[in-house]
DNA sequence: TAGGCCATCTGGTCCT
DNA sequence: AGGACCAGATGGCCTA
C-alpha cells in the first residue's frame, strides 16, 4: 500500500502561510512544527495514512527531493510536485484504487491521517484517479501517458489551486488589517463573509463621509459668496487628520504605509467618529461675535473622552474601534450574521460576553434619524446629508447614521448554507 | 453533538 | 495548450 505524499513547493511559501493563519494557526501547528522540525525547507513531507517516524520523514524528504527532477518538470514558480511513494508501475494500481493524489500540507492530511481519502473524500469522485479527465483535457487520450506524468499534472493543478486560494486568503487578511475593528491575538478573526460585509459597508460609510465633507465645504464657499468650485477641494484650514491619542490607543501597532492607501489617510476611527459625532455646527451658524464659525472639524468627536480613554479595547492601528456594540442590537440588525460572526465582532469590540446572551426585546429598528442612537451609548445625531442640510430626507437609503457602524448597515441578506 | 467555518481536491468552463 | 476561475464535495476543527 503506497502512501501518496507530496512535497509541496508551491510558489506560496507555506511556512509563511501557516504562520499567517491568524487564529487558525493552531489548526496547523503540527504541520508547521513538523515542517520546521525536519528542516525540509519548502518541501512538506506529509503522510496521509499514518504518522511517520522522524527518520522515515527525513528519508522520504530526501527521497522526495531526489524525485523532483523526474516527477515534475515544472520548475516554474518552484511549483514542483512530487510523489514520495514507490511510484513504479505496480503502484499505479494502488493509486487508481486509493488515489491519494495529493495529500496536502493541511491539518487533516496529517492529523487526521486516517480517514481522508483524497480521491473520494476530497472533491468530486470522478472514478479512478482523475487522470482520465486530464488525459482528455490534455488531448493526449490517444497517447500512452505515463501515470506518473498524470499524477504530476494532477498535483501541479492542485498546487496551483491551493496557491490561488492562499493568495485569496492573504488578500482577505490584508483587507482585515485595514478594517475598523480590533485586531489582536486575542481577537477572533472575522470570517470571510463578515470581512466582506464589513468592507463593503465601510466603503459606503467612507463615501458618505466624503460626500458630507464635500457638502460642508460647498456650503462654506457658498456662504462666503464665492463661486462654488466645480470640485470642492478641502479647505486649507482643515486641520490635519488627528493622530491616535496614546490614551485612546494604548497599543497602537504601526502599520506599514503600504497597507493603507494614501486616500484613506483618514483613519477609520475618524470616519466613524465623524459619522457618530453630533451634528457638526452648521457653517451658517454665527458665533455671538457675528463671525462665521468654522465648522467643527469633521474628525472631532463629541464622544466623551473618558469613554475613549477608558476604553481598553485593543486595536491594530489608527485608533481604537469606537463603537460600543450591543450585541442584541447587532443581531437584530444583521440576522444574516451567524453567531460566529457576532461573537467575532464582540471580541473585536471587547463586548462583554454576557451581552451575547442579552435578549432582543427593547431593540427596535432604529430610524436613521434618531437623535438618540439606540445602538450607541451617547446621543448621536443624524449626520446624513439631508439632515445636515435641513432639506429632508431623500429616498436614497444612504444615511450616515445607518452607516455609523459599518456592519449595522449591512442589510443585505447573506444566504447561508444550511 | 450540531452547526459554522475552513482547506483541499476535483472537474468544468472560459480566456489568453 | 495551459492557466485562471468557479463550484461541488468532503472532512477536520472549533464553539455553543
Amino acid at each position: 500500500m503506497s502512501m501518496a505524499t507530496e512535497a509541496d513547493t508551491s510558489g506560496c511559501d507555506s511556512n509563511s502561510y501557516y504562520s499567517s493563519r491568524g487564529h487558525s494557526q493552531h489548526h496547523y501547528g503540527f504541520n508547521q512544527s513538523h515542517i520546521q522540525q525536519h528542516g525540509v525547507g519548502r518541501h512538506h513531507i506529509i503522510s496521509s495514512s499514518n504518522f511517520l517516524t522522524e527518520s522515515e520523514r527525513a528519508f522520504r524528504a530526501l527521497d522526495a527531493e531526489s524525485r523532483i527532477s523526474h516527477a515534475s518538470d515544472d520548475s516554474e514558480d518552484n511549483d514542483k510536485l512530487i510523489s514520495v511513494d514507490e511510484f513504479d508501475e505496480s503502484d499505479c494500481e494502488d493509486v487508481r484504487s486509493c488515489t491519494t493524489l495529493s495529500p496536502t500540507p493541511s491539518d487533516h492530511t496529517v492529523n487526521s491521517s486516517s480517514s481522508r481519502q483524497y480521491n473520494s473524500a476530497g472533491g468530486r469522485s470522478s472514478g479512478g484517479n482523475g487522470c482520465g479527465k486530464l488525459r482528455k483535457k490534455s488531448g493526449i487520450a490517444s497517447k500512452v501517458m505515463d501515470e506518473q506524468e498524470l499524477q504530476s499534472l494532477r498535483l501541479k493543478i492542485n498546487s496551483r489551486e491551493r496557491k490561488r486560494m492562499h493568495d485569496l486568503n492573504s488578500a482577505l487578511d490584508g483587507l482585515r488589517e485595514v478594517m475598523p475593528y480590533a485586531h489582536g491575538p486575542s481577537v477572533r478573526k472575522l470570517s470571510k463573509i463578515a470581512t466582506l460585509l464589513l468592507a463593503k459597508n465601510y466603503i459606503l460609510m467612507l463615501n458618505s463621509s466624503l460626500e458630507e465633507m464635500k457638502k460642508l465645504v460647498s456650503d462654506i464657499y457658498h456662504n462666503h459668496g464665492q463661486p462654488r468650485p466645480a470640485v470642492p477641494a478641502p479647505p486649507p484650514s482643515l486641520p490635519p487628520a488627528p493622530q491616535p491619542s496614546p490614551a485612546v490607543a494604548p497599543s497602537v501597532v504601526p502599520v506599514s504605509s503600504s497597507s493603507i492607501p494614501a486616500s484613506t489617510s483618514t483613519s477609520p476611527s475618524d470616519s466613524t467618529l465623524r459619522s457618530n459625532s453630533p451634528r457638526p455646527q452648521s457653517p451658517r451658524c454665527k458665533s455671538q461675535e457675528g463671525n462665521l464659525t468654522p465648522p467643527r472639524p469633521l474628525h472631532q468627536s463629541s464622544m466623551p473622552h473618558s469613554q475613549l480613554a477608558g476604553n481598553p479595547i485593543p486595536h491594530h492601528h489608527l485608533g481604537a474601534p469606537i463603537f460600543p456594540l450591543p450585541i442584541p442590537a447587532l443581531r437584530a440588525a444583521m440576522p444574516a450574521l451567524s453567531h460566529h460572526d457576532i461573537s467575532a465582532l464582540a471580541s473585536a469590540y471587547s463586548v462583554p460576553k454576557s451581552d451575547l446572551a442579552a435578549p432582543l426585546h427593547g431593540i427596535h429598528a432604529f430610524s436613521p434619524h434618531d437623535r438618540m442612537h439606540p445602538f450607541q451609548r451617547w446621543p448621536v445625531p443624524c449626520a446624513c446629508v439631508q439632515c445636515l442640510n435641513g432639506t429632508g430626507h431623500l429616498s436614497l437609503g444612504l444615511h450616515l447614521s445607518r452607516l455609523s457602524h459599518p456592519l449595522l448597515s449591512s442589510s443585505n441578506t447573506v444566504q447561508r448554507k444550511s
